[in-house]
DNA sequence: TTACATGTTTGCAATCATTACAAATTTATA
DNA sequence: TATAAATTTGTAATGATTGCAAACATGTAA
């Protein structure tokens, strides 16, 4: 929880408990979820949460380079705590989503086609090995 | 025309001339359009032309593998006649959207971290040849 | 040609994610 | 403690998309 404090403070944003809940939800490993799921877990602890406050808090972190906001899945945006750059990968069977270790860093920073590219995003869709290992067994 | 027909015949789509029109419009070389824009365009030779024909249509199309829907661009879906795959690129100051062949065929039908990979899509942002021209001549 | 079944299109209402905005509340500061 | 500033809330608005039932057009068989 100090942890997370300190990221706040580090970028200027004063950590109140809505702040500090929320960054804590997108905190957790693996985590790819929409404001309303976000809402939704954190209204239990916080009544008074309002979904406004979800949808403010989202925006001050990205814009503050806190989380990415991912527009690849369909019409939700999802968020996650930003870190080291990977590529996505959807399930078709299970929804699930995976970040993947992705080898495609030569394209950063690089110019293609007469383009600058700066960013990149990758998006995977296939089975994932646990609904892979189930149809095996099955 | 004919061309437009035969693509809806080889997909057993009967072809209305509303969806003659849609296809027409999405057939156009680096079209990346939005339902609403289609709508639009449109209107003018359609009077009549209602905007959930439009999305209708898109959806058979999509259905029957004639276009691609792309998610990655904010809140609104994009269509495109599918073809070759390919990457997109945005430019980040202008907006526009270009094509680029991508060199990442290799992930296709192959496995990652366990998972069985069938599609891929990729999404590059940056600064696109036409505002670096630009900026080099201001 | 008519009548019916089928497929297509329309228009409107509903839904869902997101944003705008102004009021209420909390926190920090003088 | 009073006041300013920041935060949070609730509600209404927006905008993309979908559901649905009615209207319309088309093809087919009698």
């Amino acid at each position: 929880m100090e942890e997370l404090k300190n990221i706040l403070k580090m970028h200027n944003i004063s950590p109140s408990l809505h702040r500090l809940k929320i960054l804590e939800y997108i905190h957790r490993p693996y985590t790819h979820s929409t404001a309303d799921e976000i809402f939704q877990a954190l209204e239990k602890d916080i009544p008074t949460l309002s979904k406004t406050t979800v949808y403010n808090t989202l925006k001050t972190f990205e814009k503050n380079g806190i989380i990415s906001a991912l527009s690849i899945f369909e019409n939700e945006t999802r968020y996650e705590f930003k870190k080291q750059e990977h590529a996505h990968f959807k399930c078709e069977k299970c929804g699930e989503i995976f970040d993947i270790a992705h080898p495609f860093d030569f394209l950063k920073e690089t110019e293609l086609e007469g383009h600058f590219i700066k960013n990149q995003l990758i998006y995977l869709k296939g089975i994932c090995r646990n609904c892979l290992q189930k149809t095996e067994n099955a």
